[in-house]
DNA sequence: CGCTATAACTCTACTTTGTCAGGTATTTAT
DNA sequence: ATAAATACCTGACAAAGTAGAGTTATAGCG
């Protein structure tokens, strides 16, 4: 492997990231991806996979300002590049083009 | 892991035999994968996915009738059984519930 | 029949991705 | 100063993904 497709739930994080612009952090991520996929996620599997986007290229990082609630260490915020855009749109559309071939034929017998 | 969710390459093997309605086999996933995703496939790459996703209940296999052609073995033919098709569509809907999200703020960026 | 070419599947080893348990660091409140 | 809350990091292991080499089966042809 070359290290330049997106795993299943590598996907989903990148995907999340992407949909909550500028504020994603991994116990936000943590928070849809568990919410939308009714599974339970661990936080360092999270962690794990936004620094492997991010060696990809798929993600950049920083950190952000202060918090207002209670106590704890700094965010580290994550943007998806448009490297990352890019490469969901075409697994998106890869996908799509064989959903093509399907729907009219198997999907009744489901 | 558990074992129950669809890998990125497996999912993409997936579709291709719903796609091929009853004459998939190892061969003809192959080709088709390669020729839509236009990356280089390893035949047993395709076999070891064959075989999970036959563990995993998402295929069903049984052997084909005799060749026309030269040569060869018999074939294994696959079929997606309806648990197969439910994890496709359920993987597509859990995606495109993130997109809900995307496509407005950071599409026009990439 | 025995040989060769072809077509397909199987085995084994290795890399990357996914998961988990536990730990460390930083901030706020008392 | 201590405790509580919040968040990130590390290291080990399991599952999925990949690749090479090998095995089995069929057909054609001398």
């Amino acid at each position: 492997m070359k290290g330049t497709y997106l795993g299943e739930f590598e996907e989903l994080i990148l995907l999340s990231v992407a949909s909550q612009s500028e504020e994603a952090y991994a116990v936000s991520i943590k928070a849809e991806v568990e919410n939308k996929t009714q599974r339970k996620v661990n936080i360092s599997a999270v962690h794990s996979a936004l620094y492997r986007l991010e060696d990809k290229g798929f993600l950049k990082s920083s950190f952000g300002g202060a918090t207002q609630k209670r106590g704890g260490k700094e965010k580290r915020l994550f943007r998806v590049t448009n490297l990352g855009i890019n490469a969901l749109k075409e697994a998106r559309q890869l996908r799509e083009s064989f959903w093509k071939n399907i729907s009219q034929l198997s999907l009744h017998k489901a």
